[in-house]
This record gives C-alpha cells, structure tokens and sequence, in this order.
DNA sequence: TTTTATTGATTGACGAGTCAATCAAACGCT
DNA sequence: AGCGTTTGATTGACTCGTCAATCAATAAAA
C-alpha cells in the first residue's frame, strides 16, 4: 500500500476527520487519536504530516473559510444587479451547508479560539473583511451610506447566524427573510 | 481560621477567580488547580464545594448573565420613554464592563459550550429570551412591528458586539451608535 | 464530641508528541 | 532486465506530563 504522493491525500482526509469530530463533539475537546482514527491513520502519521495539533485545527478551520469564501463567490457571479449582489451575500451565509452542526460547531469554536490565538484571530478578521469589503461594494450605488450600511448588515448576519444555529428548531430561511428584510429598509431610509 | 459560614464566601470567591482566569487564558483550558489557586485554596476544596470541574463553569457563567441582567434592568429603571427604554437595552449591552476580557472570553466560550452543554445551551437561549422580551416590550408603542424589530435588534446588538469584541482596536462606542441609528431607522420606516 | 473546614498526598486515566523499525515503491547504475 | 540504494509512508510502543478526582488526616469551632 505505501505508495507515493499520499501527503495531499492524507491532509485532506485528515481535514475532513477534524471538521467532522469538531461536529460530532460539540467543541475542541477532540484528541489527535480520534481525528487520526476517523481519517483510517495512527497518531504518529498525523503527527508526521501536520507536526501538532493545533496546525491540524489551524488548517481544518481554513478549510471552512476557503469554502464558504467559494461559494460567496459563485454567487455573487450569478448576480447582475446591485442589489442582486447584496442579495446573494446575503443568502450565502444563510445557506444550508452553513447550518450543518459540524459547520456550526466550527464556527462557534473559531470565535471562542481567536481569543486565545492570534493564528485563529486573523483569520476571523480575514473572513469579516471579505464581508464587508463585498457588502460595500454591492450596496454602493444603490445605498447612501454603503459603508455604514455594510458595517450593519455584516453584524446583522452574523447575529441572525448565531440566533438561527442556536435555536433547536434552527430556521435558516427566517434568519434570511430578516436580513432581506433589513436590507431593503436600510436602502430606502434616507436620512 | 477555620470557622463556619465559609461555604458562600468560597464559592464566590471561586466563581470571580473562574471568571478571571478565563479571562486571562482566553478559553477554557483552566485547571481546576489554577482557579483554587488564584482563589487561594486547595483543588481539594473547591471540588469540595462545587463537586466538579464543570459545575464550577456553569456557576461562573450564571454569574456573569446574572450580572448583565441587573445591569440591563437598573438601564430600564432610569429610563421614562419607549425610546428611551430601547436605548438603554442598546447601551446595557455596550457597557465597558461587557467589554472587559474576562467578559468577553467568558462571552465567546459561552456560545462554544452551547453547542456541547445543553445546560450552557439553556442558559444562552434564556439570556436571549430576556433580551428580545424586553426590547419587545419598548418597541411596541413605537414600531409597527415591534416583534420583527425586536428579532432584528436582538441580532445586530449580538453581532456588532462579536465584531467590536474581535477588533483589536475594540471601539464599543461604534458599535453603540450603530445600533442606535439602526434603531432610529426602523421605527421610522413604515413599510 | 459532632460538625465543618481544610489540605497534602495520591491515584488513575488520558493524551500529545517521539522514535525506532518496517515496508514498498521509485531511482539509478550496469 | 537485474540489483542495490534512497526515499516516502506507516505504525506500535513508549515517554512524559498533566489533570480531575479522591481520601485520609488535622484542626478548630459549636
């Protein structure tokens, strides 16, 4: 079986284990063990490939990042008007792989873990950027303040988001509907 | 030293040391050691007293959401308008004490625990009830829709908090006035 | 003398990270 | 093609540290 080239294979395996432990657990309380269990591999392997386990952390919460930026983006790609644009970042973050409970988990866990490392902080900023700097965009010609505008919007998701992924009876679609709601009031406000 | 009565002035004493050393940690890797520690005690006596790592945890965070819903309550007492109580809800929840780090980190791993303990779940979704009841109640006189206003302010005052929390040039100010202006635009859109 | 407070010492478990050893594919040389 | 060598993949076993929880013992009130 050892053959060459298994390195991408095992860290995305190993990526994948994580997220889903993280899931399964509720929290970081996850052993190298359990991650390397789920990922078909010994400890010593997991260890060979990410060198400790808070850079096997590191790279799951990455990935989450990675893929939630894609799929803002193709949304975005399919939207022509300005408030399309607004709209579709809107509804991305409301998506159903967003309320999965290992995305869920994960996310809850990132903003707990920025506290204590500086790593999982930047990224957090990193993705609120990218928010922001696409809300402002979408609503600049169609908003009197699209900076101010983004700011609230962008704080409103991610509210909605934590309101919505902790109710046990978890409604995406009236977290979204809210936001909807929201932006349309922001944009005709005048004042 | 040893005398009677000691058992509310250790508990409390383990609770505010919990709190602090959180704080200091950024998350919940505290030992039971260092909490007895820093409240000037043996590891012994505080599983004593709480029986349990976690039972410890729990005290810790009702304490703070106790915290925060007098102080939201004292807001209200001072408060004689509609405007005016919804104002004080907003400005409670960006009280420089809500911003303290001990706060904050007791804050993050609140929302991380939820997912893992349902007793931690509880206690969020009350802190959640309390303020969109009482943010309910002042809008009604003056919103036209008073419970979706109340969902959206709820929303954004937990949002623009994480966002302000997160920032390293943490302005609670901006993200007050924030809400305030959000605050002002709803109630006078009519649709 | 009963109750409450208190701790040092200990236990038992668990988990991160390391290491030496094994195995098989690829590589290079003739 | 055949043969030795290097290199990547892989793991079982082990070390070292940590930590939650327990317990037996002490001391001082009541």
């Amino acid at each position: 079986m050892p053959k060459v080239g298994m390195e991408p294979i095992r860290r995305s395996a190993l990526v994948q284990a994580t997220i889903a432990e993280i899931g399964a657990a509720g929290n970081l309380e996850v052993t190298v063990g359990q991650i390397a269990k789920r990922a078909g591999m010994s400890t010593a392997l997991a260890h060979h490939y990410f060198g400790g386990k808070d850079k096997i952390f590191l790279a799951a919460m990455r990935h989450i990042l990675r893929e939630f930026g894609t799929e803002v983006l193709q949304a975005l790609g399919q939207a022509t008007t300005p408030f399309a644009r607004a709209s579709a970042i809107i509804e991305s973050s409301f998506a159903p792989s967003c309320f999965a409970p290992e995305t869920i988990s994960a996310w809850m866990t990132l903003y707990a873990q920025s506290q204590s490392s500086v790593e999982t902080k930047r990224l957090l900023k990193l993705y609120q950027r990218r928010l922001h700097s696409n809300l402002t965009h979408a609503l600049r010609p169609i908003s009197k303040h699209p900076e101010r505008d983004a700011h609230t919007l962008a704080a409103l998701i991610d509210g909605l988001y934590l309101r919505a992924a902790l109710s046990s009876v978890c409604d995406p679609k009236d977290a979204c509907d809210a936001a909807l709601q929201t932006l349309e009031t922001l944009i005709e406000s005048d004042q």
